[in-house]
DNA sequence: TACTACCTTAGAACAATTCTATTATAATAT
DNA sequence: ATATTATAATAGAATTGTTCTAAGGTAGTA
């Protein structure tokens, strides 16, 4: 919490007590949740806060590099408050996400045509399985 | 076109004139295009079709495996009647999608704990970059 | 040629997200 | 402390992408 403050004191990001809530839903979760989520997490403790500003928020702390938007779900935008590159993969029945520590970039080397047509950025894995609680 | 013809009789798969012209549209197209750029590259030709038609055909593609779901965009998703495993590089400009006929999967071990949790069905590469035009 | 299961259609419905206009408030300067 | 101001919060409307519904149409087959 302390910390949570100090890190956005001073830097024209204005610290209301729905961001705090939604930092600290956000701080250390490895969850993934949806926008939604996160409205749903909070709305018990906040009452009047609204959805518009759980998407304000997102969109403000995506812009400041601050969470990472994860892709790997095609129905609906996940966040993650943990912005080191990694990794993801999905169990394809229950749809939750876990993260994968491991840099490959060394391992995947591009085509020449590829790398001739476009500078890249960067890459993410999507890896696709069933977990072991779906398994049965 | 005699191809397609030959590819989808008689197996339960009805050729009506909308299902033919989705998929000669989407025969070794290599543009990733979505729904609504399907839907408005045929409807000068089809003035009738629907986009409801679209979707439900695209859906029975996918579900078929004829076609695959490129979830690399996360505003929307696109399709790809090239179903070999392949990867994505997508232009942060201009949204194109480019393939990628590269196989990682030798390359990219997981780590144990990801292996003794989920059973791995497959993987799939964002690559995230800017092209040649949007550069300049 | 007639049947029937499946398909097409327009439009309504829906879900996720963004926008709008208004009110409120955190940060800052006084 | 107080006033100021730029920024944020809110409810609800709007938008976008997609799915559903109910009615009529048609490809495949018998």
């Amino acid at each position: 919490m302390e910390k949570i403050i100090h890190r956005y004191k001073g830097k024209g990001f204005k610290l209301t007590p729905q961001r705090l809530a939604i930092l600290k839903f956000l701080e250390g979760n490895n969850e993934h949740p949806t926008a939604d989520e996160i409205y749903t997490g909070l709305k018990n403790d906040y009452p009047t806060l609204s959805v518009a500003t759980v998407y304000n928020t997102i969109e403000t702390l995506r812009d400041r590099g601050e969470i990472a938007e994860v892709t790997i779900d095609p129905e609906r935008k996940h966040f993650d408050p943990n912005t080191t590159p990694h990794h993801h993969i999905i169990c394809m029945e229950c749809k939750r996400i876990a993260d994968i520590f491991e840099d490959y970039t060394s391992e995947i080397a591009l085509p020449q045509e590829v790398v001739e047509e476009f500078s890249v950025a960067g890459n993410h894995i999507d890896f696709y399985g069933v977990c072991r609680e779906c398994r049965g």
